[in-house]
Parts: structure tokens; sequence; C-alpha cells
DNA sequence: CTGTTAGCGCTTTCAG
DNA sequence: CTGAAAGCGCTAACAG
């Protein structure tokens, strides 16, 4: 059968709370002898002893885990439907298993046992669920679509942060990838490649927060500048073509899969990418090489924002107040840009 | 503070043993009252009340959660390096990232609680943390590369399913795509385009277990066509070219990624896909529909695999014996593929 | 420095 | 049909 602290502590020829006290290892008043913790050790190893999580859950009063909801990815939303382009549903899962790359990684790293994991479902329903199973909690919002978890999840009962948004109450910290800064970098990229009239390509302000970010992010490169005159927008292929028959050369796509879109309206209307049109997009999704014969883009930094996630969470948890971050993006250059 | 079960029993005047009875709704010799039920129910819900999973976990013995070790993705192996085809890693995190849709998705539906998801490590290590943590133990191994960790893990002390693999001990289950079936179905879509000189382009037997299997489902395809005398192979670009040259007309390459590098090597000696060659892959990784034009592939189904994953699971900790599943995979015709 | 004791909150016999 | 009592395995006070 499986072995208890007792055991242990008879093989040793000490109590169980001798045992206990040197496989914590905690700090204590007085310290355990050196020679006494070296053999209860020993034995331990020998004799294969793991405590039972659940007794010291209960004991304590912690788990030793951080939960973390993940946007739920609805089963009506097939990847990959026969010959359609869907990519959006499998890009989210992209995200979804980068995250869990870096949160899994971090939480090791921080010796954090481990993760519970749990898709988002009906409101309240994680909250119940996750109830006593964990210490704290990440909530990866999708970006897509507003969601209330957050608010029927109470921070000072459960420590939170809030994976991709910059919008959370003050009790809950976040950690979000810096989408206004990327698409700076995007922009300033073409600028230095003499382009001067970009446009960006997006649903920008009238879309999610990300969205209206990265459409700043372009503004803030095109006023810095001094071509804040000639800041443009469309989401409309017809009015893209015009645009670049007009003098454009340049565009900043509000996420891959709309730079996808424009090199595909781009080709029908037989102008090309970069000798025409310089191109830059925004994810560095998986395949990304493959768009306008390798798409420069901003590279979207999902994992090293999970790992971050994990540490705040944990400073959280050690009492420090919420922080609020952002993750620096990088420029990756393929094909798509040219000099002007 | 946090509600107790005492205090349900008490608000319902009745004792926390019938709270006990009623709220694990677990079938007794002698049911409980249903006025008596319901009152209790209706209290419960009205306080808020949830029983503290540390508690019952220890009363009980189970936990109600399933672990799920996933494939690590090391820190050394950065996604999206500048400017260099390295899809490769996020590839696996997109699968990660399906997986754990699937998997979350279905652990709602069935009712399980949590997911636990402990990253690949150093031996051992998963199954000392996960310990009692949890009830059964699914294991994402990553196809790419053996690991140990089933080794070191004891079937009948954690009931054990493998995802991604063929290959486990009789007391494991296991769930794969069933990948001999996937590269069968693309040939076959070849030659009912009419195609005869079919080369088939990877690492095949000398590869990673579903490299293997893919390879054979071509076989299979070829000899079912009397064609077994023309299978070839090979993962030489100069080689491809020149098999090209020689009459071969349509090529299956054994992922997507490898697909990309063809279109690429065909590009580059004047061939174009479809005219000249018609091109299939496999796994429909987010951005297929970039590759070559819009990439004729194989649907890798991750997410469905996952999710029988768990129903495998739940069916072995019910006592069924370890089953060995293949989840059938589709093909996705896009523009890579034409008549010859 | 180590051992004894009590009890975390729940479920489950076993009496009533 | 319901309640009383015991105890899952561990840790934290408190004695020694």
């Amino acid at each position: 059968m499986k072995l208890k602290i007792k055991d242990v502590a008879t093989a040793a020829g000490v109590s169980p709370a001798t045992v206990s006290k040197v496989l914590t290892g905690q700090e204590v008043a007085y310290a355990i002898n050196a020679a006494t913790a070296e053999r209860v050790r020993r034995v331990a190893l020998e004799l294969g002893y793991v405590p039972d999580a659940a007794a010291r859950n209960l004991r304590t009063g912690r788990t030793g885990q951080l939960g973390v909801v993940l946007a739920a990815t609805s089963p009506s939303e097939p990847v990959g439907e026969l010959g359609e382009l869907n990519a959006a549903a499998a890009l989210r899962r992209t995200f979804d298993g980068a995250i869990l790359a870096g949160l899994g990684e971090a939480a090791r790293q921080h010796g954090v046992p481990a993760l519970v994991v749990y898709p988002e479902g009906p409101e309240g329903e994680a909250a119940r669920f996750l109830d006593g199973r964990i210490d704290g909690l990440l909530v990866s919002r999708d970006p897509l679509r507003p969601h209330q978890l957050l608010d029927h999840l109470d921070p000072q009962r459960l420590p939170l942060v809030a994976l991709w948004t910059q919008q959370t109450p003050d009790a809950v910290g976040h950690v979000d990838a810096d989408h206004r800064g990327g698409t700076r970098l995007a922009t300033e990229h073409l600028l230095r490649l003499g382009h001067q009239q970009i446009v960006y390509y997006g649903a920008g302000r009238e879309g999610p927060e990300h969205f209206a970010l990265r459409e700043q992010g372009y503004q803030d490169a095109m006023r810095a500048a001094g071509l804040g005159g000639g800041i443009q927008r469309t989401h409309a292929s017809g009015r893209l073509v015009s645009l670049v028959e007009g003098g454009c050369t340049a565009v900043v796509a509000e996420t891959d899969l709309a730079a996808a879109a424009v090199a595909r309206t781009l080709n029908v209307a037989g102008l090309r990418v970069p000798q025409d049109v310089s191109l830059v997009g925004f994810d560095d999704m998986v395949g990304a090489e493959f768009i306008a014969g390798g798409l420069t883009t901003v590279y979207h930094p999902a994992a090293e924002m999970a790992a971050q996630g994990v540490v705040t969470l944990l400073a959280r948890l050690a009492g420090h107040p919420p922080e609020r971050l952002l993750v620096p993006t990088r420029l990756v250059v393929r094909r798509s840009t040219a000099p002007r």
C-alpha cells in the first residue's frame, strides 16, 4: 500500500512531526538536527515516500497549484473546414498552445506542482469548480470577444491575474503583449525603408481592444514621423487597391491573417509584394513564412507573456500588489517588405 | 469565512451527514426523503456552499481530476526566430493547443472538474508531483522524439492513456490519429486525378513512428492501385526535381512543412503547382491555406483525438480494459492538386 | 531540538 | 430514512 508519513517516521526512528518538518523544509524557529534531517531524507527517498497531496492541502489550506482558464473553443467552430479559410480558430489554439507551454515551463521552474486548466464555460462554473483546488488563477481571455468571468470571481478570495487584456479591475493584475508598440515597430520599419504613404488595414478602433491598440501604434509612428496627416485606414479590399493606385506603397495589416487577405487582394489586382507594395503583418503565426513569400511581421510573445503571468501571480500570492505588464514584441523581417 | 457543510446542515435543520448524502447524490440503499433533499439543495444553493475539494479528496481518496503531461517545449527552441523557417516548434504548440482544447472541452462535458497539466520534465518528476493529485493521466508524447515517461509510471497505480503514439505497453491504452489511413486518402486522391507516378517525400521508415506509418499509407494506396512497382521516396530536393523531370506528376509530402519545402524547391526549378506537379501535405496546419496557393492536405484531428483520450481514460477509470483507438483523418482539398 | 496532541472538512459505516 | 462518531494523512502549536 501507499506509504504514510508514519511509516517513514518509524523507519527513521523519529516522530511523524519531525519527518514533516524535515520534508517541508520550512524555516522553523529552532532548526532540526542536521544528522536527523539527513537520515529522515535518506529514508524517505529509499522508501519512495511521497506526501499525500490531499491531506497536505486540507491541513495547510493551500494547494500549491495554479489555475488557468482558457478561452473556450466551442466545438461548433471546427478547425480546417474543408477548403475554407478559417484559420482564426486554429490560430487561437496556436496561442493557447504557446500560452500553455509558457505557463507550464514557468510553473515548473518556480516549483509550482501543477497547473489546473479549465475551459471557459457558463459563467461562474469555473469559479465553482476551481474553488479550493488552486491558490491563484490566470484568466486567459479571448481578445476577440468579451466575457464576464472576471466579474464572477472575487480577487480578494482568489488572487487573479488576467492574460491577454489590458483592461482589468484594480485588484486584478494583467500581462499582455505590447500590441501598440508592435505596430509602431512595424510602421517604423516601413518608414525606415522610405515609405511615406502607409495605410493601416484593419478594424481598428471599432474592433476589439487589441486591434484598437494596434492601430494606435501605427498612428504613433506616423505622427512621430510627421506624417500624422497621412493616416489612413481601411478594411475594404476595393478601397485598398485604389489607395495603392493612388500612391500608397506600404500596408500595415492588423494580423497575419489580414495580411494574407491583403496579399491575395493585391495579387488579384496585379500588384506584387514587395515590388509594388510592402506588407507587414502581426502575430508571426505558424505559416507566416508562407504568406506573400515570407511575411515580415511582428512576433506576438504569447509564451513569454504566459511565463510572466506565472511570475506575476506568484508575486501576488506572496502579497505584492497587482502588477500591470506589457511584454515587448519584436519585428521579424522576411521578404514582404522592400525599400520604396 | 468559507462555508462548511455544518453551516448548511444547521441552516437546513439536518445533520452534516444528510447534507453530504444529498449533495454527493449517490445511490444509497435507502434513499433520502425527497422533501428533505430538496430543502438541503435549496439551502446549499442559497448560501452558495461549495464543498472543500481537499477535504473531499482526502476522505474519498479520489480527486476527480485528470492529468495531462505535455511534451516539453524547451525554452531553447524559440518560436519565430528572426527570418528563419522554424515552424516546427510552433507547430507542436499548435497541436498542444488543439489537444488542450479537445481535452478541456471533453472533460467539462463529462463532468470532470479539471485537468492538471504538467510539462514533461526530468524523468520521474511528473510522476512524483502528480501523485495523489489526479485519478488518471494522459500522456501526450512528442512524436518526434522518444521519451521514457511511460516507463516511470505504474499503470496499476495510476491509470494511463497515451496520446499521439501507437506503441504502448499492454496496460496502457492509447489514442492516435490514423496517420496511415491519412496518407492513403491523400494518395488515392491523386490516383483518382489520374496520377500514376507519385513520389513520397519524407523520412519514412527511418523517421519517427508517425512518419513510418504515413509512408505505409502511401504504399498501401499504390499497391492497391497495382502500382506497387512505382513506389518511390526521397527527402532530397535535387532528387525530387529529377524525378519530376523523369515523369513524376505528383508528390505526397509527409507534413505540410515538408510540402512547403517541396513547393519552394519546385518553384526554384521553374515547376508550377499544380499545373506541372500536384502536391499533397499532411497536418492541415495553421497557414496551410497559404502554402502553394492553398495546400491540399490531410486534416490531423488533434482535438478529436484528445477528446477521445478523455473518454478512453474515463472508461479505464470505470474499470474497462485499455483501448487502442485511431481517430480518422480527412482530406482537405484546396488548390495544390489537379487532374494530370 | 523532538514528540504529543489536536484537528483541517468531509464522507461513511453503523445505530437508531 | 436520519444522525452520531470515527478517521482519511498531514502539519502546527505547544510541551517537554
